[in-house]
DNA sequence: GTACATAATACTGTATCCATAATTACGGAA
DNA sequence: TTCCGTAATTATGGATACAGTATTATGTAC
C-alpha cells in the first residue's frame, strides 16, 4: 500500500499497541514481549521499541531499567486522584465552551446528544459509549484550549486502562444520560457556571459508579 | 564513573537535553542533529532518537516525519492556554494541600518561604527563581495528587521553554514575593479557600507580568 | 530434601549498517 | 538571468548484530 500520510513506523505501532491496552487484550501488569510483537508485526525491535517509549510517557506502560517493560496497572488511589482532576479539567471545558459556542456549534453538538439518547432507548451500550465519547470531546474542542485538550485526552488514556464499564452497572446508563441531559440543558440556556458545576458532577458520578461497581479495586500501587 | 541508579543511557540523554533546552543553548525552532549530538555525547544515534521520542511526548520537542526534529516553539496563544490552566491546577493543589498539610508542613512550606524572602531582600533573581519552584513543587506534593502533580510538572517544562523570565521585570519580584505571602499566610491561617483563589490570581499575575514584557510574542501557532 | 552456588539461557540496551526520502547543488534551456 | 529538471549529497528511519545483565535451571553440598 502507499502511504498517504508520512507518519512513522513506531508511531503506528504505537496505535497498534493502545488499541491492543484499551481492548484488554494486553492487560495492566502484562510483559510485553519485544522479539514476540516485534516478529508478530514484522518489524524489528527498533521502532517497537521506540513506540514503547512514547506509550510509556502517556503513563500506559512502565519501562524498568533492564526489566523489560509492563502494562501500568491502575490502582484505586490512581482513580480516587484522576477522577476529581477530571472533574475540574472537563467542568472548565464544559463552562468555556458555554462561553465561546455558536447557536450552530450548540446545535451539533446536541445531535450527538441526540444520538445518545436514542442509543439509550435501545440500550446499545457500545454506541453510547461511542456517542458519549464524542459528546465529550466536541466540548472540549470548543473550549479552544489546545493544552487543556491535550492533558485531558492524556488522562482520559490512562483511565481506559481500566477494564470496568461503569456504564453496564444497572441504572448507570440512565443516570448517565439524565447528567448529559442536564449540561445540554445548560448550553441551550447559556449558562457557563451551570454547565461547569453539572459536568463536575458527571464526572464525579462516573467515579462513584466505577467504585461501587468494584471496591475491592483498592490494590495498592 | 560506576553508575549508582540502573537508569538507562536514553533516560540521561533525555534529561541532558531537556537542561540544555532550558538554559536555551538548543532554542526553540532550532534543529536538532542527531548525528553531531551522538558524536559530541560519544554515543550511538538509537539512545538518543529514544530520548527525543520522550521528548516529543512531553512537548519539548517536535518530531517531524523524514524532517527531523526541532527544539517545539511556544505561541502567544499557548501561554493565554497554558496559565490559566495551570492557574486552577496550582490553585486546586493549594487549597487541598491547605486540607492536609500538618503544622509540620506548614511549617516546612514557611522555610522554603523564608528563603524566598532571604532571596528576595538580596534581590538574588535566580535564588529567587529556585525558592519558588520548590515552594510550588512542594505545595503540589502536600496536594498528594500524584497524577495532578504529573501534569503540572509536564505544562511547567513546556512553560521553561520560554526564555523571558518575568521576574527581570522591575517590580515583578516584589509583586510575586507580595502574592506568596498571602498565600503563605492562607497556608497558616488554614483557609483553603482563600489559599486556592490567591495562588490562582498569583499565577495570572505571572501571566501577565509575561505578556507586558514581550507583547510582541504574539506570533502565530 | 532443601538451600545455595554456578552455569546456561534469554532479554534488554547499544552500536553499526543499510535503504529511502528530502534537500541542495549543478546544469541546461527559455 | 531565471526557472526548472536532474543528479549528488545528506539525514532520517528501520534492520541487524553484539555486549552485558538478569533470570532461571541445574547440580552439589549439607
Amino acid at each position: 500500500m502507499t502511504r498517504i500520510a508520512p507518519t512513522a513506523l513506531y508511531q503506528e505501532v504505537a496505535e497498534r499497541l493502545r488499541q491492543r491496552i484499551f481492548a484488554h487484550e494486553l492487560m495492566p501488569g502484562d510483559w510485553i514481549d519485544e522479539k514476540k510483537l516485534a516478529d508478530q508485526y514484522g518489524i524489528s525491535r527498533t521502532p517497537l521499541r521506540e513506540a514503547l517509549k512514547v506509550l510509556a510517557s502517556e503513563g500506559l506502560v512502565e519501562l524498568k531499567p533492564r526489566r523489560g517493560c509492563y502494562v501500568t496497572e491502575i490502582s484505586r488511589q490512581d482513580l480516587d486522584d484522576i477522577f476529581p482532576l477530571m472533574a475540574m479539567l472537563e467542568g472548565r471545558c464544559a463552562g468555556d465552551a458555554v462561553r465561546q459556542a455558536s447557536p450552530a456549534d450548540i446545535a451539533a453538538l446536541d445531535d450527538i446528544h441526540k444520538r445518545l439518547e436514542a442509543a439509550a432507548h435501545d440500550s446499545r451500550i457500545d454506541a453510547f459509549f461511542e456517542a458519549n465519547q464524542e459528546f465529550h470531546f466536541r466540548i472540549q474542542e470548543l473550549a479552544g484550549n489546545r493544552w487543556m485538550l491535550s492533558v485531558i485526552q492524556d488522562l482520559r488514556k490512562v483511565l481506559k486502562l481500566c477494564r470496568l464499564h461503569s456504564l453496564s452497572i444497572e441504572g448507570r446508563l440512565q443516570q448517565s444520560l439524565d447528567e448529559h441531559r442536564a449540561v445540554m440543558a445548560a448550553f441551550k440556556a447559556g449558562d457557563p457556571v451551570k454547565a461547569e458545576a453539572l459536568m463536575q458532577v458527571h464526572l464525579l458520578s462516573g467515579h462513584d459508579a466505577l467504585i461501587k461497581m468494584d471496591p475491592k479495586a483498592a490494590k495498592a500501587a
